[in-house]
RNA sequence: GCGAAAGUGGCGGAACUGGUAGACGCACUGGACUUAGAAUCCAGCGCCAUUGUGCGUGGGGGUUCAAAUCCCCCCUUUCGCACCA
């Protein structure tokens, strides 16, 4: 007997798959095609269980598609830019682009090793200018379109990564990557912007909804944060800095009547003229640098002390001309609306309870009843709907119908309008750091700012340059990539220095996969509207902001710049957020030294049986702890089909899958597995191509197995039962074959079937064999179990009732009883309601 | 505070449209084989109870002939956002 080496037949059929370049696709097919993508990896030089875990699924969607019918795209590739490269290559004296090619090359192999069904023909790396040269093209197109643009701003600086970061990648106020505490820092740079797409952004997350997890739906509804309001114009008092007023913007211009003060941020442009010339100057500016000067946690958190100042400047009312206090306050963001509020303390907490801090009137202007009360009593303010008093002209509305009169009124005088406010901030795209895209801008001493000129292109990236050991980006010292002439003007200009997030690269990733190699243009339209977009997208969902929500920007953009099909809106159809694959209840993770090394998994059980185990431990979107009696588990089951084959050897004939007929299952045995054969095709082609769920459909093929041991103990020898068994075995093998493909691999071919099994079509389950001689009937009475009965299948409502009645337990429960009804659900139950 | 998800045996999890709760696996127990062990095969395995008209899907109500599943209230856990005006 032959026995089961892992070891040997996973490399022989890995390379048998990759000389014959089993899974290249093309877009030239009359399939219905199918897009199947996990998110790819940074080159950090190891896979480790998650990457895994995440290629599993993939693969086995790959695959199952493939023998389902489908023309599937199935690539992989390199998010190969980023700082970990130079901090590796200033740690280990070597240069970013080695240090990432040679973990490209390991984890290729790695890669292999698990018999992943990729395109290989369509690998890409993002570092490669073959790649990055068409995100050049696309910036100089947004330029043109006015999508990107230049500005000086407060920015998120880490200073330990030498480099800003966008909004997105700063999470409780750290850097993302390493953590650091994240300054503020005036800086000029580029931004993308994704504020003009923030409506479609929001809105088309409907066509999302039973797709895409509903967390990551509400996740970016969050992150996008629509307001629905008004700004309001409040004329100052004495003009300053050449401004007459100051806007807020409100969700509640109901309120207006109740304002008692404004409050703006310290940052806001205008305080410095309001502030100059008053007695307290100098407090006041100690106050905005103490504001200043904190960080972002302090700043943000939530026991921070509300604080203000007033400016002795004041803002007069809209409707009324009253004289309304300039304040300062410690939480007002600069950022977000005008960076400035009106303090309404009767109906907003925050204002109420700056009024009472610093003893500014309370004015009630929304009341339930319609009466006044006595806001000197009141312990917080009044936020819920009612009608509107002390309004003036606007008394006894309804306050929902005052938002909309108080809006159009403003607006008549000229000093408000309704707006749309959003949380949304465009996307800082300038590193500054070495290894990434070069943006390609010049700045021209008479030109100014200068794009390159398109047949320019690539501004390459140099790779003859030393990294600093501070991180410092050595392209500003590199004369000879920074001295360039201007593509205006042809005199001397300066090349840009800062390089593109790496976000911008793995935002258009998946569609240059349609065309990798073409070298002529960014995309083949053909190839692209044929496999556009991804029908089922796999990653983790630490991406559900980040990466995800630049990707859905960047394809809108490039729809609307003409590079996508018009009818391109979503790039990813579905959305899978894989869990996490844990140890001992932890996040495996080098520094804690509770890792489990795939290599080493795969040395010791083989690829089939990591597959297996990762696929079978808990649904694919739920955490898994890995223990070691899993995979053990996991092995044992191979090893019990392997034998199954073996000891059964001389049984077999090399039939199809699904191929018995009822004519070859003559005895009621033989039935009963031809019956679940086919349950197990119609379950698991489900289970695991449509529905996700591939432990559900693991477990059917176990259950499978097991009905195959029970049925090879009593089979007879005949023609007949060894064709039901050897179909059997054939589709085993087959649906097997998407988890764990080598072995199921190896049995075809033993079994001595011609083709290779990973080209073989899915089997078609028979309606009619998964029709049972019998069924099991419960029977209950008053709704509680009270028995079973196997009946002929078909019988019909008043034999099932018969049978129910004349069962004894029945009879049991119903003496002295009056039967009132009788419930039949045929092929079911039977439920007897009696009292 | 706002938003989302999840609570089922000793454990991971099944039950897809309301219809036999606990599939499949792990762990455990017993048996066979064996000098013995490992492996394998077979069987048992929700709880309680000296064996029942018992209890049981986080808790409490409700709808229904029938609820893990639908409705209402509450509790717990995890995650995301959070002074957003």
């Amino acid at each position: 007997m032959k026995r089961y080496n892992p070891q040997e037949i996973e490399l022989k059929w890995q390379k048998r798959w990759e000389e014959s370049h089993a899974f290249a696709c093309t877009h030239e097919s009359d399939k219905p095609k199918y897009y199947v993508l996990e998110m790819f990896p940074y080159p950090s030089g190891n896979l480790h269980m998650g990457h895994v875990r995440n290629y599993c699924i993939g693969d086995v969607l790959a695959r199952a598609r493939r023998m389902q019918g489908y023309n599937v795209l199935h690539p992989i590739g390199w998010d190969a830019f980023g700082l970990p490269a130079e901090n590796a290559a200033i740690q280990h004296n070597t240069h970013p682009a080695a240090w990432t090619y040679s973990n490209i090359a390991n984890m290729r192999s790695q890669m292999k090793r698990l018999g992943y069904s990729y395109d290989w023909d369509r690998e890409l790396a993002t570092c490669r200018q073959e790649y990055y040269r068409w995100e050049q093209l696309f910036f100089l197109r947004f330029l043109e379109k006015g999508l990107l643009y230049r500005k000086e701003a407060p920015q998120n600086w880490c200073p330990s990564c030498h480099t800003v970061l966008a909004n997105e990648q700063v999470e409780d106020g750290c850097c993302w990557r390493c953590k650091s505490v994240v300054e503020q820092k005036d800086l000029t740079q580029w931004f993308l912007r994704i504020t003009a797409y923030a409506d479609e952004l929001l809105k088309d997350l409907d066509l999302l909804k039973g797709n895409w997890p509903d967390r990551v739906i509400a996740m970016q509804n969050n992150w996008i944060g629509r307001s629905e309001g008004a700004e309001i114009t409040f004329p100052l008092e004495k003009p300053a800095g050449g401004q007459e007023s100051i806007s807020v913007f409100t969700t509640r211009p109901d309120t207006v009547f109740g304002v008692e003060f404004m409050t703006m941020a310290p940052e806001h442009p205008l305080v410095q003229d309001i502030i100059r010339g008053m007695p307290n100057e100098a407090e006041i500016q100690d106050f905005i640098n103490s504001v200043r000067n904190m960080d972002r946690i302090e700043r943000q958190s939530e026991s921070l002390e509300k604080k203000g100042i007033a400016t002795g400047a004041f803002v007069l009312h809209p409707f009324t001309g009253r004289k309304i206090p300039i304040w300062l306050g410690n939480f007002v963001i600069a950022s977000y609306g005008t960076g400035a509020v009106m303090g309404v303390p009767s109906h907003d907490q925050r204002d109420f309870e700056f009024a009472r801090k610093y003893n500014l009137p309370i004015t009630q202007v929304i009341s339930k009843s319609g009466a006044l009360e006595d806001v000197s009593t009141w312990e917080c303010a009044m936020t819920e709907p009612g009608i509107m008093v002390n309004s003036g002209e606007f008394d006894g509305l309804p306050n929902e119908e005052g938002k909309k009169k108080i809006v159009a009124a403003l607006q008549e005088k000229g000093l408000g309008r309704g707006t749309t406010q959003f949380r949304l901030r465009d996307w800082n795209i300038s590193r500054q750091r070495y290894w990434g895209a070069p943006i390609p801008v010049v700045y021209c001493e008479k030109c100014g700012i200068v794009g390159e000129k398109e047949e320019n292109l690539p501004i390459i990236l140099p790779l003859d340059v030393k990294t600093f050991p501070d991180g410092k980006s050595p392209l500003p010292a590199t004369a000879s990539f920074v001295e360039c002439t201007c593509p205006k003007c042809g005199g001397k200009a300066r090349r840009e220095t800062d390089t593109m997030d790496t976000f911008v690269e793995s935002s258009w990733y998946f569609t240059r996969y349609t065309s990798a190699r073409d070298d002529q243009q960014a995309f083949n339209k053909d190839a692209l509207s044929y496999w556009m977009p991804v029908d089922q997208y796999i990653g983790g969902v630490e991406h559900a902001i980040l990466h995800l929500l630049y990707a859905r920007f960047f394809t809108k953009a490039l729809r609307d710049l003409g590079f996508y099909p018009d009818n391109l809106d979503e790039p990813f159809k579905r959305l899978l957020t894989q869990g996490m694959v844990l140890l001992d209840g932890s996040k495996m993770s080098k520094s804690k030294g509770n890792i489990v090394n795939p290599e080493e998994m795969i040395d010791k059980y083989g690829a089939d049986t990591v597959r297996l185990f990762c696929l079978f431990a808990a649904p694919p979107e739920r955490d898994f702890d890995w223990t070691e009696s899993g995979i053990e588990g996991a092995s044992r089951f191979l090893q019990r089909i392997w034998r199954l084959f073996e000891d059964s050897h001389d049984l077999l004939l090399p039939v199809p899958a699904g191929s018995s007929t009822a004519a070859d299952a003559v005895d009621a045995e033989a039935r009963d597995l031809r019956c679940k054969e086919h349950a197990t095709i119609k379950k698991a082609g489900e289970d695991m191509a449509s529905r996700c769920q591939f432990n559900t459909a693991i477990a059917a093929i176990m259950e499978f197995v097991n009905a195959m041991y029970l049925y090879r103990a009593k089979m007879g020898t005949d023609e007949g039962s060894r064709r039901v068994f050897s179909s059997a075995m054939a589709t085993v093998l087959t649906t097997l074959s998407p988890i764990a493909p080598h072995m199921c691999e190896e049995l075809w071919s033993l079994m001595g079937q011609e083709d290779m099994l990973s080209a073989q079509a899915w089997p078609k389950y028979d309606e009619a064999a998964l029709v049972r001689d019998t069924q099991t009937i419960a029977l209950q009475v008053n709704g509680k179990l009270r028995g079973t009965v196997d009946l002929p299948t078909g019988a019909d409502k008043a034999a099932l009732e018969e049978a129910a009645k004349a069962h004894p337990s029945v009879q049991k429960f119903t003496a002295g009883l009056e039967i009132k009804r009788v419930i039949v659900v045929p092929g079911k139950l039977v439920n007897i309601v009696a009292k």
